[in-house]
DNA sequence: CGGCGCTTTGACACGAGTCAAACCAAGTGG
DNA sequence: CCACTTGGTTTGACTCGTGTCAAAGCGCCG
């Protein structure tokens, strides 16, 4: 089952550099303080100067950012393994939001924890500018969504990418995988309204494509919806390290 | 006048860490390579797996996705001092493609290279790490325009955000800045067809908000714009080192 | 039993896309 | 030096995807 913190972080730091012993030791060190959160209260705040990061455990968070009008829009969802709020302890400031969808367990890491494991282990500060690099691709990725994807071509994107990254870490495959987000979550992402998000799930579960009901998603027809969303899971770069 | 390539980009990092001597050298051994490129032919190729990656000495470029139906969105300008492909280098294959908007000057910069000097200076790891996450806080905002801005809102913050990152670099002003961008970048960045652009601007230009013309963009009411906009330049995140 | 999130559906309005055509300035070649 | 081309801008008419408003249904929990 699983999903130990530090097993699924390492792993995704592996799949660059190939770790030695003392850069596992580093990085374990760097979640002892294991905490948990309830769902809807937030663990970084926007507009806050915050001192900590997150190492997602176990549980759904989104970080999002709010716009004055009461509107907000996600930016990205994030599941175990993932690295919470890097942004917001690299710069002054953290320019978004991050709620926990569900209850979730992660590891606190400090600002002054994390640099000096840079300054002591260069190659994890290289591993961790990977693994950026692909968070960002993936917000690029659902930037191209919003700006030249209609509709029905967003939601088939978005829960494909959702269905490939859950299964890296064992929580999905093609069939399908358990998704706590509501209908206002999947709005709030896809620049839609929830009403309109409504009327697409109908759409797609009528074509027989992709069902979204009751906290779970079933691929009806894989290879349809990755025609239809024009999925190519490349960005999710998953080959084997570059650096040994 | 200026923008000398080491003075730009040496000069960004240093707003993150200061550097010292040594990381200055590093730092300059890594734009040994200059070279010019003409507009229109891209440097980076979407889908390939690039060796090197530029450091912008003059001239714009943009960054950009393209879709299968021909469509293509961008992802991001860039100006004189930023970095491009970075993700082209530590992802085994570029997501993206880079294209020199103006005849352009740029150092390459080896992977290898790369690699080598954050190996060696840690600090300068860290510093681009930095630099990194700035640029995607532009990204993310970014997306948040596409996902919850109408037309003139995210035309406007745009235009402000160009603005405000030329100022930076000393290339622009409250007043305006020049700008080599066709009504046709406009629309591929914002997600917006060419037409709803130009009709777009026209009404800017017409409630005495912005001109764009003639390869000049001129703030005719920067309050009033930015107030249109909800353009909060907190993300561009220049305040003094935070590592010393 | 009552209430509160969340989902579902319908009717209507409007922002932005598409298609088509004209215009303009800057090159380019005869 | 004048046609001609080409890339970019401008405008109008029409269409359509998505937002908005409103209301009902549904399950779950206190």
């Amino acid at each position: 089952m699983a999903t130990n913190i530090s097993d699924a972080f390492a792993r995704k730091l592996g799949a660059f550099v190939a770790l030695s012993a003392t850069e596992l030791d580093v990085l374990s060190r760097l979640h002892r303080r294991r905490r948990t959160f309830v769902a809807g209260h937030d663990l970084v705040h926007q507009g806050q100067s915050e001192q900590a990061a997150y190492i997602l455990s176990s549980g759904w968070v989104c970080s999002y950012k709010s716009q004055p009008d009461g509107s907000r829009q996600i930016i990205d969802f994030q599941i175990p393994g993932d690295f919470l709020g890097l942004r917001s302890i690299l710069l002054h400031t953290s320019d978004h939001g991050i709620e926990p969808i569900v209850e979730i367990e992660a590891a606190e890491v400090l600002r002054q924890d994390l640099l000096d494991a840079f300054a002591r282990t260069p190659r994890l500060a290289t591993a961790v500018l990977w693994a950026a690099s692909r968070d960002e691709a993936m917000v690029v990725e659902h930037l191209v969504g919003l700006g030249r994807r209609n509709a029905s071509e967003r939601m088939a994107h978005m829960l494909l990418e959702l269905g490939a990254r859950l299964a890296l870490v064992g929580m999905g495959d093609k069939s399908g995988y358990d998704c706590p987000l509501t209908q206002y979550h999947l709005a709030d992402a896809l620049g839609l309204s929830a009403v309109h998000v409504n009327r697409v799930l109908r759409q797609l579960r009528e074509e027989r494509l992709v069902t979204f009901r009751g906290g779970h998603v079933t691929f009806d027809d894989y290879p349809r919806l990755v025609a239809l969303a024009d999925f190519d899971p490349a960005y999710l770069d998953q080959m084997g390290p570059m650096l040994r």
